[in-house]
Parts: C-alpha cells; structure tokens; sequence
DNA sequence: CAAATAGTGTCTTTCAGACAATATTGT
DNA sequence: ACAATATTGTCTGAAAGACACTATTTG
C-alpha cells in the first residue's frame, strides 16, 4: 500500500502505580538518549510492527524497568498526539495505565536501566518530559474515577487482604480519610465485590481482621461513591 | 531521527451520532478503494503529519461526507490497533465520539463521497470493515454512559429545546421510557445543566414547554442516572 | 487495663421512583 | 369538553453519612 504522507510514528507510555510506605507512588525511569537526556520520565517507546499495544506497554516495561511481574490491571488512558509533542518527528503516543501492588523491593535491582518508584505528590510538582505530566495526571484522574465503579482497588493489594487495607488504598488515592464503619459495610454490600476467606490477618495492633479475595465482579453494584 | 523499526501508520475515524426520527443514527461513507470496496464505513483516514488528532478526524469528516456543521461535541474514544485490523498495512486507528444535533436534511447534497445517515440498530445487526463495529460500539456504550454524568445530551438537540425534547434524548439512547415528571425536577435539580429562557415552544399538542439553552455546566451534578 | 483496630447498629437526611394532581394548550 | 403534554406535589423505600456501640487483639 502506497501511503500517501509523510508518517506519523506511535509510541506506547505507561503510567505504572503502586502504593508504598502509605503514599502513591509512580514508576519512572531515567533517559538515556537525546532530548532530555538524563531526565526522569514514564517508561516507553516505539511499537513494533507485529506487536498489539498491551504487549508494546509490556515489553517497554521490561525492557526498560527489569519489571518481571505481570501489571494486575492494565488499560488504556488515551491517545496523545500533539503536532509539537515531540521535537525529534512527529509522534502519537498511546498511553496506558497500569497497576501493581506494592511490594517492599525496589524495581530494577538487575542491570536494567535506571528504574525507581517515585512518590506521585512528588513528581507533580517537578517537570516531565513532553506530555508525560499531561499523561500522568490523566492517568491519576482515571484512577480515582475507577476506584468509584470498578474494583480497580484490588490490583493495589496483594491477593488476599483485609477491607482496612483496601479502604487505605481508598483514602491514598481520594486523599480524604473514609468512615471505617461505613466504608465496611459498603464493600461488603457491593455485589460480588470481594469474598471472604476463612483466614484472618493477626500480629496488627487491634483486632484481627477477615482476610478477603478480589470476587467475580470488575463492575462495582452499588458503587463506591467518593 | 532514525527510526529503529518499519513504520506503524496512524488513521482517524469517527462515530458520528444524531437523531432523526426518533431514532439513534450513525454516519456511514460508502468505501471508494480496496479492501471492502463499495462497503459502509465509518468516515476516516491518515492522519497528516502537522495536523492534531481532533483536526484530523475534522478534516476527514468534511472531505469524506461534506458535513459542513461543526460537530458539538467531538471526543476520543480510544485506538484500536490489534495488528491484523488493516490487511493492507499495520494500523492504528484513533476512534472520536461526534455529536451533531438532529437536522432534517441529507448529510452530503454536494458532490462528496457518498455519505449518509443509518438507523443504529439496523447497522448493528449488519457487517461493517476493520474494526468498525467494535468502534461503534464503544462508542455507543461511552454515549449510554456519558448521558449519564455529563451534559451531552444538549449536543444531540438544537441550541433551545425543552424538556421533553431533552428526555427524548435519553429515552431514545437508553432504549427504555422515563417518568417524564421525575425527569422533569431532576434536570431541573442539577446544577447548571439547563438555563430557562423567556420563550416557549408552542405547536404541539398539549401545554406550551418553556426553552431551555445548555447551561455552563459540563459534569452533572447530581448525575442523571440511568 | 488502655489503646487500637474490626465490625455492627441506629438515626437522619437525601434522593430516586411511583404516581396523583394541576396547568395550559390544540382539536 | 377532551386529549395531550408540561409541570408540580406527595409518598415510600433505598442508601449514604454521622456516630455510638460492641468485639478482640497487643502492650
């Protein structure tokens, strides 16, 4: 096929959360090529002719992070394709938005490039490269909107937890404390929401809490409203 | 800048949405080249290399069906790129959401392509190329969606309307009926969603409807739930 | 026992939905 | 007057938020 104008080259960004040390942190690495040469930004690159764009989002953040783990929630944010976004040639990049749950480790410990989790509160208040800011508050808004409707909480624990530890990730990202009374019975009330398992998470300061496993459900009914 | 793989090329279509009729139609163009040749399709093309996404979709829009209205709500929908979705080449599409208000007249009377408006439901039950009916499906599910928590719904009438002409818009893209009382106090009840006008729009059968222009709103709130 | 967290109960307010009642036009 | 649509009012049930209360652990 003949195409008939100059091209235009996509790329695939990703906006990787996770929740550590009780704060929202995002992943980013730092570049190793001209422009911002050195800078931190999201993890990224040029898609392969054969590859879908899940897999694009998935090889980058290996290649680019030493990332081994599978994301728990993986998405698309959007397309972004300012004329003037990148100074080197026209681009459009498809950004994603991807969810781990927070693990104690650092990311990249192998030679992989220079890789770290940086706390989101953080990162706004500094500059990124292109329109990885624009990207990365599209990603934060989608991810509090999610939270409302979606079980999208769950990709932020680990595969059994207990609603205080869900109702944490709540408040980290909403940024406002909940009701821990309310906010109990909301979950449970939601349909298929979470399922209860018989063991209990013991050694914390109170009371021993149900442990719980993600249910059937990615639709919330009802929804947690914010 | 030289690029490390063979190029992925980036096109833009566009799910254009109105009423007619009482009905939910979408803007099809009948193909003029290969593959699919002769078949409906949602308008679209390759997006230039100094030309935004949204300008691209514009651009395509007035070529491909001659539509001079400026669409009065245009949004992305998402890309779509699964690696065989163009047998021709590797593509992504980026899909946009448009809204026009319900104009009685055929789209294109001039001597562009051929264009026209379809019946949703008819087109659902029939082939589209590519990827299209997934696209127009998404599309319609984020139209569904967006009725609910945005203004939208003033897109898809004139600049003054009423009421009832609003719960037309809702009953008609939600399929089902709606108490036109409850309707009425909750349209009402959301702030900024409408603003009354001095005038009426007498005719019909039975009471004169005060009119309404959109209000400053964009979100809805309270929402107008489904 | 005190402190801390888990989980339940209760009350009030808000809001959606069903449906009745009133208002104002064309035929 | 009657049919049709607009607009307002009333009632009921569901759900959210505030907050008190009980349960069970650690120190």
């Amino acid at each position: 096929m003949a195409h008939p104008f100059p091209p235009v080259y996509v790329t695939v960004d990703v906006v990787v959360l996770t929740i550590r040390d009780d704060e929202l942190h995002v992943l980013l690495v730092r570049r190793g090529s001209q422009p911002w040469l050195g800078c931190l930004a999201l993890p990224g690159g040029f898609l392969r002719q054969t590859e879908d764009l899940p897999d694009g989002v998935r090889r980058e953040l290996r290649e680019e992070t030493g990332l081994s783990l599978e994301p728990a929630h993986l998405e698309q944010l959007g397309t972004f394709g300012a004329p003037d976004r990148d100074p080197r040639a026209r681009t459009v990049s498809v950004a994603y938005l991807a969810v781990l749950p927070g693990l104690g480790e650092p990311v990249a410990g192998t030679d992989a490039a220079e890789a770290r989790w940086f706390p989101v509160a953080e990162i706004l208040a500094t500059d990124l490269p292109f329109d990885h800011h624009l990207i990365l508050t599209t990603g934060l808004e989608r991810a509090r909107s999610k939270l409302e409707y979606t079980t999208l909480a769950t990709a932020f624990v680990g595969p059994t937890f207990t609603i205080g530890e869900l109702r944490q990730v709540y408040e980290i990202i909403w940024g406002r404390p909940l009701d821990p009374g309310n906010f109990h019975r909301k979950v449970l009330g939601s349909h298929h929401f979470v399922h209860r398992t018989d063991a209990a998470r013991t050694g914390g300061r109170g009371r021993p809490a149900a442990l719980f496993r993600p249910g059937r459900t990615g639709l919330l009914n009802p929804p947690i409203l914010r």
